[in-house]
RNA sequence: GGGCUUGUGGCCUAGCCUGGACAGAGCGCCGGGCUUCUAACCCGGAUGUCGGGGGUUCAAAUCCCCCCAAGCCCGCCA
């Protein structure tokens, strides 16, 4: 290492050695791969109520959540992702009601588009009708008592709804490795026991209702957990939940909208006067449509299947043009991976404390910046290399860009750790489209299978090391580091 | 009304926690580059009171205070 000083700056240069060990260690598979550390995470993000698709709101949460856990894992942490099932609440009471009483009128069939057709239709004759509550209100009463019928019921909307939502999932690669039912928690009576527990708070105020007054923590109004008709609301079941996570985990993280941010304080809150283990939060702030923001109830919103669609359609349109050779099979999965890296891409570059207004032309362009944009680049170091064949590595590395570009793969590690330390994923995203510019950069200005010996190995070795970091990078934000496209 | 978050060229965004080297990219715009490792790329150019005003400091996009604007929250919904 070498120490410069110019002006006010103390510079201290990196020298060979710390590239040489650090390009060869981004030649070993799972370069960035942090030490296993026996922690166990449970990481609960999406948990949409299963009355309607996923939209393009809902899959900030899916893609943010899912980002965390993958670099989690690459961190070297043990982790259980849930989504938690609401299954009988009064929105759920709502589209069980429609589906008793509305008519479909057809549209996309998958179950989720579905029940959002009969939630909404449901929604509409309960504004007209008042009456209707009534109805809703017994059936929240019926399934809470545990009358079998009704609950079957629920559980045949949910799943149907869920079916549709999990496919959602599984198309924008988001995954859970579990669905966690909330009614399980009535039914094995961990909410009773939790309410019990609750109810002998000297925050506890019980009369018709129980309810705890948090003023002393600056809540203003009091936090309800039973109904005065004996039914529990969502945030009993969820004191519930959180305290059996916090049980049987050692760090627990939730994934919310902003608009969580009070009853995700409530929760904290009252999960530190119960002694139980508090959830670590991530907010993020809204996506909105340009005429404003989107709900399910009301029919107004873009659900997540269109949106994977439109991209889809696109890239295929692009990958047609490019690589017309191509099979239509072949075409069709790399336009599936170029959607979908656009899509996931575009949403986890932004800090999550920054709101956004959706946009087609933004989302359909794949252009710099863009999950695609690093893909290419990718794509372009494995053409590299298949074309320049055995090599011995060397590590001598002389121009800017040789140099900028092996700093870059060298942080590698480090990125991973603070978007563990700091559960901020864009962190890695724009990691991940620097190294892609720097890719550009180097590819531009050294010819690498033009070069001759130790130019030509140290090249190589850098195409290669660069390569490796970029998919490790791509397939942690979720993303397929395709080869060829 | 109260609370939380945001405000960076025409548009969009990084940097803000941990104050320092000309505020980095991208889109759009203007002008270039495919007989040369994949042009989903690259190069050059124009465009910035870092919302406004005070303050702290040798030094502020970054820290503090006030104001303005936008989004979200303030249900016996979730």
């Amino acid at each position: 290492m070498r120490v410069q000083v110019t002006g006010p700056y103390i510079n201290f240069l990196l020298g060979g050695d710390y590239l040489r060990e650090t390009i060869s260690a981004a030649l070993k598979p799972g370069f960035g791969n942090l030490p296993p550390c026996d922690t166990r995470v449970v990481l609960e993000h999406t948990s949409a109520n299963p009355n309607g698709p996923l939209h393009v709101g809902h899959i900030r949460n899916s893609i943010i959540g899912d980002t965390l856990a993958r670099t989690f894992r690459k961190g070297g942490r043990r982790v259980d992702v849930q989504y938690y099932v609401n299954d009988m609440g009064r929105q759920i009471a709502i589209v069980v009601w429609g589906v008793e009483h509305e008519k479909d009128e057809g549209g996309n069939p998958k179950g989720d588009h579905h029940i959002a057709r009969l939630y909404i239709a449901a929604n509409r004759s309960l504004e007209r009708d008042p009456g209707i509550t009534a109805q809703v209100d017994a059936l929240m009463q019926r399934v809470e008592k545990g009358d079998t019928e009704i609950q079957k019921k629920f559980r045949e909307a949910v799943s149907e709804c869920l079916e549709g939502i999990k496919e959602t999932l599984r198309s924008m690669q988001v995954f859970h490795t579990k669905f966690v039912w909330e009614s399980e928690f009535v039914r094995n009576s961990d909410v009773d026991r939790v309410l019990g527990r609750l109810r002998k708070l000297d925050q506890a105020r019980e009369g018709a209702t129980l309810s705890l007054d948090l003023s002393e923590f600056g809540f203003g109004k009091p936090y309800i957990l039973r109904r005065s008709d004996g039914t529990t609301v969502y945030a009993a079941r969820d004191l519930a939940y959180h305290t059996w996570k916090g049980r049987n985990f050692d760090r627990v993280i939730d994934v919310l909208g902003s608009d969580h941010k009070l009853i995700g304080g409530l929760l904290q809150t009252t999960l530190g006067l119960l002694g139980e283990k508090q959830p670590e939060i991530v907010y993020f702030e809204f996506v909105s449509l340009p005429e404003g923001s989107m709900s399910t109830r009301a029919g107004k919103f873009i659900s997540a299947d269109e949106l994977i669609a439109q991209v889809t359609e696109k890239a295929m349109e692009e990958v047609t043009k490019r690589r017309p050779e191509l099979a239509e099979a072949e075409r069709r999965a790399i336009a599936r991976s170029v959607a979908i890296a656009g899509i996931r891409f575009d949403i986890v570059r932004v800090s999550p404390e920054k709101s956004t207004v959706f946009n087609w032309k933004d989302a359909l362009d794949f252009e710099r910046q863009s999950g695609p944009y690093i893909q290419y680049a990718h794509a372009r170091a494995c053409s590299i290399l298949e074309k320049g064949g055995d090599f011995t590595p060397a590590f001598s590395f002389t121009t800017e860009g040789e140099i900028r570009l092996a700093k870059q793969i060298a942080r590698f590690p480090a990125v991973i750790n603070s978007v563990v330390e700091t559960l901020r994923p864009h962190l890695l995203a724009t990691y991940t489209r620097d190294l892609a510019d720097l890719f550009n950069a180097f590819y531009r200005d050294n010819p690498v299978l033009k070069s001759e010996g130790t130019v030509r190995d140290s090249r190589l070795a850098l195409v290669k090391a660069a390569q490796q970091t970029l998919r490790e990078s791509l397939e942690t934000l979720g993303i397929d580091a395709l080869s060829s496209m």
